[in-house]
DNA sequence: CCTTGTGAAAACTTTCACAGCT
DNA sequence: AGCTGTGAAAGTTTTCACAAGG
């Protein structure tokens, strides 16, 4: 089951499932079978079966999934059973609300520090955080192992930012810039590209 | 090449051609080729001429694409080559940064109104918008055709929100909320999930 | 000799369907 | 009887490879 591949899909709906996990284990409910966790989320029960089984076998065949169990078990295989650290870089209206992201902390992921090189907001405090400038970067990863940053920088900025960050040690960057960014292949990047996805959306309203 | 089946991942990599290509009009390049479209953008040549043929012919054997036409072109098959109004619903901090947010007018999408049902926030102007009261979007989209709508409320009430965009005429939903939208299938749902993008770069990073 | 456009092959993902356990 | 786990089939997307045109 490890080292077998795993399809891309099936590793972004995992958040999904725990989040819905999360919701019915609010509900109290503690055991839930493939068609429970998938109601409303548009995936079929076979999917979750398929999905989850990449990682072992974790239900009782005639009964179903135990809640607190399964919640574990996805926390564990997606690597946030304990508190994951992240840093942001670009302190504008959108990082601003990143950090203060409540969908973040949800998923046992924390903002520890956020970066800029503007120094009229180098310092400010923003929901418990200071804005460090970005040079301190390197030293303060040198400190404190963290692996994954975010993008929030205009995209003429995005690809020296994201090599800054490789260059301290980051290994997994989200970019929330309109941009694509070239790094080392073993460095994971991945994209929330707002404005090409409301574009995709129009093409949809006006095609199909 | 119209009614022909198009992949959706063909549909998401219009817009980012599209970007790209905005880029090399202001680098004054007339003539590109595939290569050079998708220079920099981890995508194949072959993707591009295959996505591309989707829609018709528009290159020169031996030569390449005409950049200003090839722009053009995908702003026609995208549906955004008159400026196309969106609505936003949540003006929160991640609502109020999107109505400000510059990646969206460069792909002439304008949010035209922002609502929200805080008395607080209503009546306030941001980035020249006035934020009006959420009762009031079925008279004013009467007034005014608008297909597509932003929610930015949180998850708990995204699901009202998304209905009565629904019955005020909305036909596409752009969802930033961390939950599954339930709509007549008509209805195009996207769905902008930051916390489970970020849950599946931590999961690459821990097992691939 | 360069680059496009496109069938065909390869690769990948989802859905089916059923054996097996409770 | 009910639900899981999983090979096999169906469906979809990407990559290949090459004919055709500049």
């Amino acid at each position: 089951m490890k080292n077998k591949y795993i399809p891309d899909d099936t590793i972004r709906r995992l958040p999904v499932y725990l989040r819905n996990l999360l919701n019915l284990k609010k509900q109290e409910k503690k055991i839930a079978s493939s068609k429970e966790i998938c109601f409303s989320l548009n995936i079929l029960p076979d999917q979750f079966r398929k999905d989850i089984s990449y990682f072992g076998t974790f239900g009782k065949r005639g009964v179903g999934y135990d809640v607190d169990k399964l919640i574990y078990t996805l926390e564990k295989i997606i690597g946030i059973d304990k508190k994951v650290k992240v840093i942001l870089v670009g302190v504008g209206r959108l990082g601003s609300a990143l950090i203060r992201y409540k969908g973040f902390s949800a998923l046992n992921i924390e903002i520890s520090y956020a970066f800029d090189n503007d120094p009229k907001k180098i310092g400010k405090i923003i929901e418990g955080i200071e804005v460090k400038d970005i040079e301190k970067m390197e030293e303060i990863l040198k400190e404190e192992k963290i692996l994954v940053g975010i993008i929030c920088v205009p995209a003429n900025k995005a690809q020296k930012v994201a090599e800054y960050m490789v260059k301290s040690g980051i290994k997994g960057v989200l970019n929330f810039a309109p941009t694509t960014l070239n790094l080392p292949k073993k460095i994971f990047v991945s994209y929330v590209d707002m404005a090409s996805e409301l574009g995709s959306l129009i093409f949809k309203l006006n095609n199909l």
